[in-house]
DNA sequence: ACAGCGATAGACCGACTGTTCTATCTACGA
DNA sequence: TCGTAGATAGAACAGTCGGTCTATCGCTGT
């Protein structure tokens, strides 16, 4: 097994491609992603068979972090699935306010991705999938009528948020979307 | 005068231009965009200095095009400030429904165009601003207390329905989007 | 009739695309 | 100690990118 080494090419030419796609769009270079790995050519086309399969593999690392910080950031919220639900909204407004924010890395790859065939399609959609089931789920324990419905109007909202935060960060959206997500949580049986 | 005639190489260049880069994205080629327009290579930089210029005029006809029609959808509404803004996102819902839709044109440009300095970004900007102005004049007239906030979020519900439709059109996000803009607009002192 | 202008076709450019290849180096296991 | 696997550097591939250039065609106004 590996005994805690320094992280080999596979690795680091994942966590260099998961920076420079999201600084640069999916367009960068080959030679741009082997420079910021410090990887040999060869070794790319050993793991990944390609440049499309590293993306591919980058969106689906990229994917289960997301997922797992959206898990943790509720976590971190308490029991309550109205202030989970909120937290996520407030996280997104930390997420949009730093200045490194270059918008949603999944919704810029399905526009960046031409062929709709492309298998980092079908990444986005099941990560999506799993958030508006993290989201079903909140609202489910919370008695909301038409929580799979609740649950795509919240996920609207961040797609909403993301999106106005990538081109008018100043307006703050990720509060507008939280305002708009208390109404949204609020139509639940426990609503103040 | 230009007495009607067939349309010369530099609207010919337009018309391909803004259809082929919303169907294939940014990435286009200047090959493509020549074939699509039966235009000599000559043309686009005499008329256009380069596909950035061409790109660059694309976005302005469009924004114009479409800030017209946003005029259109909600005079075509009546004179009621709900009524019209609802208006817009009924007409939303046709737009995403239509099987040639890819998203929000303006969305993709800002996220294609990784340079912050193309001047794409000034048309997409300033497009936006339009669009909120076009709200906020509708909120007011309604006498909302806070017009401007209440744009903002109208545009927001925007941005995630044009950003749901494209990635997820089955699950109706026009609509969704209309039940959460008739709070936003509810909030005005003749709400029912 | 002829000059001039706008458009056309298409060769050509260097730079860059993703990919394949050879050759060399290095570390680990038998 | 030697062989092998994995990594390296880098040449070379055909193709495409955006952009420049030459040459020719066709129309218009004088």
């Amino acid at each position: 097994m590996s005994t805690r080494t320094e992280p080999g090419p596979r690795q680091r030419l994942l966590d260099a491609a998961q920076e420079l796609t999201y600084r640069h769009g999916m367009g960068v270079g080959v030679d741009a992603l082997l420079k910021g790995a410090n990887v040999a050519r060869r070794s790319l086309y050993e793991h990944f068979g390609g440049k499309d399969g590293l993306i591919t593999e980058v969106l689906r690392r990229s994917a289960a972090e997301d997922e797992a910080r959206y898990r943790q950031t509720m976590d971190a919220a308490g029991p309550d699935p109205r202030t989970r639900l909120l937290a996520v909204f407030d996280r997104i407004g930390e997420i949009v306010a730093r200045d490194d924010y270059r918008g949603c890395r999944y919704l810029a790859a399905d526009l960046a991705l031409a062929d709709p065939g492309h298998p980092g399609h079908a990444v986005t959609r099941e990560y999506r999938e799993h958030v508006t089931a993290l989201f079903t789920a909140e609202l489910t324990r919370l008695g909301h009528p038409r929580p799979a419905a609740a649950a795509a109007q919240l996920l609207l909202l961040v797609d909403g948020a993301l999106a106005a935060g990538a081109t008018r960060p100043a307006t703050d959206p990720a509060a507008a979307a939280r305002e708009l997500a208390e109404q949204v949580i609020g139509q639940a049986p426990g609503a103040r």
